[in-house]
DNA sequence: TCGTAATTCATACGTTCGTTTTAATCATAG
DNA sequence: CTATGATTAAAACGAACGTATGAATTACGA
């Protein structure tokens, strides 16, 4: 007589992602958590520790893959040029477009995970900022100095602030639908999140490209 | 033998401002926030009814004169226009550049107020993003109509999104010295904040007007 | 100076929070 | 089947939350 098919830990995870997506960490008790997973109150404790490793956990389950894959992206662009400098486009596309593209891809969390991260680069909670800089600190690190590579002629200091406008208008690309509302009153296209997420992936592309490539400021 | 110089409304809007920026709404409580105005804890509901409240006259009182600045340069362009539509450029610095100007105005809020609004359009809180979804909209909609005008060989869904992604890089572009540490190690500049928005309004514009005018996808 | 309204104060209320505890139940190797 | 370790269950813990209350204090026009 038990509904439970799959794993509790399993099940926890996912119940905490989608909550955590849409309510915020603060904004997500561990009752909701449990009463969606369909399991008891004290198994978060028991399986996770507590409810700021449970955070982690449920970052960790993608971000490993993630930081992988984006690692074994650019060492094959940087096989492919023979000690060429990568192009600036090809660089975006593997780090940006790799992480829209787990979109599309169900089991490594989805949409529901793409915009939970988007939605936590600017979390207040201190311990989520500090723990994705770690997590993230190696692949940033790499691909700053392959841009540096593709594009010496700009400063230093102007591509790190390009990468870091790039990330804020990819992170609301995907964080908000809602947030999406602020800007436009109708539906922008077919509900289907597929169809809307082939076409954002492009449209993101032409503009982060513009703007990484635009002219320099004079001061 | 009394400390309080300014009026006690005043002091909690400050303090509940400073604490909603570091700590976000659900991670800053009434105790914390009556603590550092230096107030009785029932101040706050004596002066606002209750947290929500509060939280939505902090912006108010910030957004008001921000909102009708916006109406007023852009007003004040198209009659310079004389019926020709506005430069694409100038739009984006009347909407952009008159928000990041408001953090040089100490008594406008400044840079924290700035940082607290780019965290906020990210809130998972319902009730605030639609007040600033509200609060937002005859200004919103002034703005996308004149850039449709700006750019009639764009397509107008096209120029909504990048409207959203301007807005996503310029609220990650102030909302996190904090968040720019996922990118960077380094001291960017000096630590004076004001002298780090001198170089940060003109780097900004150059990449969103490079986003704005990138070559359309093709899909 | 007095009286009234506005404000501040200390305190407590009822909830909800994350976590802990102890017992019951399950799976499974011997 | 039984013993043992892993998991689930029900209940309660103390702490912190937003809010409400009623008395004390202040401000200020009459």
């Amino acid at each position: 007589m038990e509904v439970r098919t799959i794993d509790t830990r399993e099940r926890i995870l996912d119940a905490a992602e989608r909550l955590f997506m849409a309510h915020g960490y603060e904004g997500t008790s561990m009752r909701q958590i449990t009463g969606e997973a369909c399991v008891n109150l004290a198994a978060v404790n028991y399986h996770f520790g507590s409810k700021e490793s449970l955070m982690q956990e449920v970052f960790r389950r993608r971000l490993d893959w993630l930081n992988e894959e984006r690692m074994r992206v650019l060492d094959q662009l940087e096989a492919e040029a023979a000690g060429q400098p990568v192009k600036p486009s090809a660089i975006v596309d593997a780090f940006f477009g790799t992480l829209l593209r787990m979109a599309g891809d169900e089991k490594r969390g989805g949409m529901t995970f793409l915009r939970l991260l988007g939605r936590t680069l600017t979390e207040p909670s201190e311990f989520i900022r500090a723990f994705l800089a770690h997590e993230y600190k190696a692949v940033m690190d790499r691909y700053k100095e392959a841009l540096f590579l593709a594009l010496p002629e700009v400063p230093k200091a102007e591509i790190v602030w390009r990468f870091h406008f790039m990330l804020g208008a990819t992170s609301y690309a995907i964080a908000g639908t809602d947030a999406l509302r602020l800007v436009t009153d109708w539906q922008i296209e077919a509900d289907d999140s597929t169809d809307r997420l082939d076409r954002l992936v492009p449209r993101l592309m032409s503009f982060l490209l513009g703007g990484l490539r635009a002219p320099l400021p004079q001061f």
